[in-house]
Order: structure tokens, then sequence, then C-alpha cells
DNA sequence: TTGGATTTTTAGTCACGTCTAAAAATGCAC
DNA sequence: GTGCATTTTTAGACGTGACTAAAAATCCAA
């Protein structure tokens, strides 16, 4: 398990840059500016990352978030949020200026204290900054995020909003199967997808 | 200034073991076993605490607090004492839960974040164990604690509310100066008391 | 006051997370 | 495809803060 400052804040660049994505490659000099770190340092911490099972990392290529790893981040993420809630709405911080003071809090380590937190705060969808606010499962809110079809998790019905790198050929093909703009997937026909359509095609859930 | 967790809390065991008192020394080990260290660890802090003016280290007798040592030592009990108090007041935490997340969250480091969230709390004079919050200055409130007069900074009119290791003669020597329990001492006069009794009355500060 | 038990410090090692400098892999231009 | 520029990793070092083992200082008892 094995938590630290340091790990939570790479692993937390990594998910950042990757904007929350499991499938994206991240490379570690991007991450090193995000953090502020020579190179070499992301390197070997995202091969601690790696032995952890939070992050793949291939050499000369990057790294990405493993399912636990962006679990992991995406609760970073929600203590992140729901702190600068609480700072801007109950102490009467500015929005611009809880940013360092939540990211000192983010790593207090109590599942109880971040339950109770959120209870509190009325179980806030949204941060100050009109950030979605992941639950405690690690999901967003339905209203909530476009993701890749890749990282929905649990593979649930969603609609589809938009396709990234699309070639002609994927274009066509999808709208062969009756995806467009607007569509609604369902779990068991995502199953039957060629692999490549679930980095590409953009999704959020669709309301129950 | 180099704040780090550790050295807080080194700083923050000296203060626990000599009850808040400059004047008390305070040996090693007994840090050692407070904090869950071994021995030679402790001196090592101790002696970075030492660089740091934090505390006096006397080898192979032990350390004591400096007055800017002691003023740290305070403000660390303050955040300490405050996140308590909003672990109990405002998220419904039971008063023996809340020792370990607000040894975190005392770490936290932005005056701004400790001055509002005292504001928000409505100014509390004491915690959920009915401990006296120290103010931002690193005063108790004035019916605040009994402390050594060694440790009354700055000197201010204050009331004998006890004597510590009162030899006869000592005793005597008091009374015969009309010092006793619940007698009011104005500063001119303790500057003229002999150096010993100033860690041995026990006093309080009197009201205005 | 001297010797032995105890306490404390010093010396040397280790893990973590950073760095710089050098080596290795990648990839783009020609 | 070969070669060079760029990116990334490896190698080696450093600071912090912990440890164990050994040396030094202290304290107490006879």
């Amino acid at each position: 398990m094995s938590k630290s400052t340091q790990r939570e804040d790479h692993l937390k660049a990594l998910y950042a840059l990757a904007h929350g994505h499991a499938s994206t490659w991240v490379s570690t000099s991007q991450m090193a500016v995000h953090l502020g770190v020579k190179p070499p340092s992301v390197t070997a911490m995202v091969q601690v990352l790696s032995e952890l099972g939070w992050a793949e990392h291939r050499p000369y290529h990057g790294a990405r978030l493993t399912a636990t790893g962006r679990k992991l981040a995406l609760s970073l993420v929600r203590k992140h949020r729901l702190w600068e809630t609480f700072l801007v709405q109950r102490l009467g911080f500015g929005w611009e200026e809880v940013h360092d003071i939540a990211e000192q809090l983010e790593h207090v380590d109590s599942l109880e204290l971040v339950e109770r937190l959120d209870a509190y705060l009325g179980h806030p969808k949204s941060d100050p900054h009109g950030d979605p606010i992941p639950k405690a499962d690690g999901t967003f809110h339905p209203e909530g995020e476009i993701c890749v079809l890749a990282d929905l998790d649990p593979v649930v019905r969603c609609k589809v909003k938009g396709v990234r790198d699309g070639s002609d050929d994927t274009l066509s093909a999808m709208s062969a199967r009756g995806i467009s703009l607007g569509s609604t997937l369902l779990p068991e026909d995502i199953t039957t997808f060629p692999v490549t359509w679930l980095d590409q095609l953009l999704v959020c859930k669709a309301q129950e």
C-alpha cells in the first residue's frame, strides 16, 4: 500500500495529464514539468508506481494508469475538491486561494474524515471551480464528466459525446453500426466493439 | 525556517514532556519513548532543533525549548486543538477518535487557514478534551493555563497558583516577602526575585 | 573515590526521493 | 536506411531521518 505524499503527487500528475483516462500514455518529461522536478526523478517514481500496481511503465514510451491507480487518483481528486469546497463555502476563502491548501489537505489519510466532510458539505456534485467531485466509489455523478469509453468502469449505458482522432473509415464503420453523436450505447453492444474504438469514443453516462 | 513534519513532531514532544515550560529539561530517551523512535534519532533531531534555534541541547543532560521554539510549539498545539474542535463540533466525530486525524491536519501550513478556522468555530477557548487553545499570539486566554513563572512571556501581572519542589526555607522566604497562594505578583516585583524562584512559582495571568 | 550499570552520543548503514552527468533508445531529416 | 538531435533511462551522489552497534559520559553504590 505504502502511501506517501510524493507517490500520491506523481499519481495525480499522471491522472491530470492523461485527463483522467487510464488509456492515455503520458511522457515522464511532461510529468516532470507538471511536478516541477527533473525527468530522472519521475522515471524513478514511475517505476515505484509500477511496482505498486498503480501505473504501467513502458520504457522510452511513457506511463499510464492502471485501474487501481485511477481509482486511487480519483480518491485524491475527490478529497482535493471536497476540501476546496469546504475552504470556499465554509471558511470564506476566494476560489483562487484554495488550491495550495487543498493540495496539503488532500494527503490527510482518513476515509472517515472524507465521508463526514462530504456529508457536512451536503454531498456537493462539483467544487468551487465547477469541476465535478468523484463519488466515494470512484465514479462521477451521472450528469458528470465525459470520458473515453475505455475508462468507463463499470461499463454502463452511456451516450456518445464525440470521437477522438476519428479517421474517415473509423467514422463510417461506426455509422454503419448506428453509432453517432448522441446515440446511446448498451453494455452488451460495447463488448462487441473493435478494441480500438474503446480509446476513440468519448462518452458520458446516460441517465437511468 | 525549514519546517517539516518530523521537526515539528519532535518540537511538540519536547513541549509536551516539559508541560509547556521553556525552563524544563527533557531527556532524549523520554522523547524517544514519546515519539516511538530510538534515542539516537532524537539526539540527531534535537541537534537540528538546536541549529534552528528552537531548542537548547546540553549533551548528556537533555533538551529544552527556547522562547522561539515554545512559540512554534504553541502554534502547533493551537492548530491541533482547533482541528479537534472542528472534527468533533462540526463533523460529529467522537472526542476519542480525533487525535490521529488532528495530528495530520496540524502540519498543514497556512496561517490564513488557522485564523479562518478559529473564526469559523467562534474562537473557542478550549478543545473537546477541555484543554485550552492558545491564541494566535501564543498566549492562553486569561483564565487559561498555569505555568511556571519563568515561562511567563511577556512578564505580566499574575496570580500565584502553587510552588513546585518548595523546600521549607524557600516557602518561608517567599512568605517573608508576602507571597502565598493567590497573591498577585507585579512585573516590577518579579524582577527582584531570586532566580531559583522563577522555576518554582506556578502562576497564571491575572485578569486585567 | 572508584567501579560497574545506565544513559546518551557518535559512527556507520539504510531507505526515500531528489539531483547531475553520461549512456541508451527513439525518431526525424536527408 | 543512415546519422544526428532529442528524449528517456541508468549510474552515481546527496540530504533527510530513521536504525544498530560501539564508544563516551554520567550516576550510584560500596
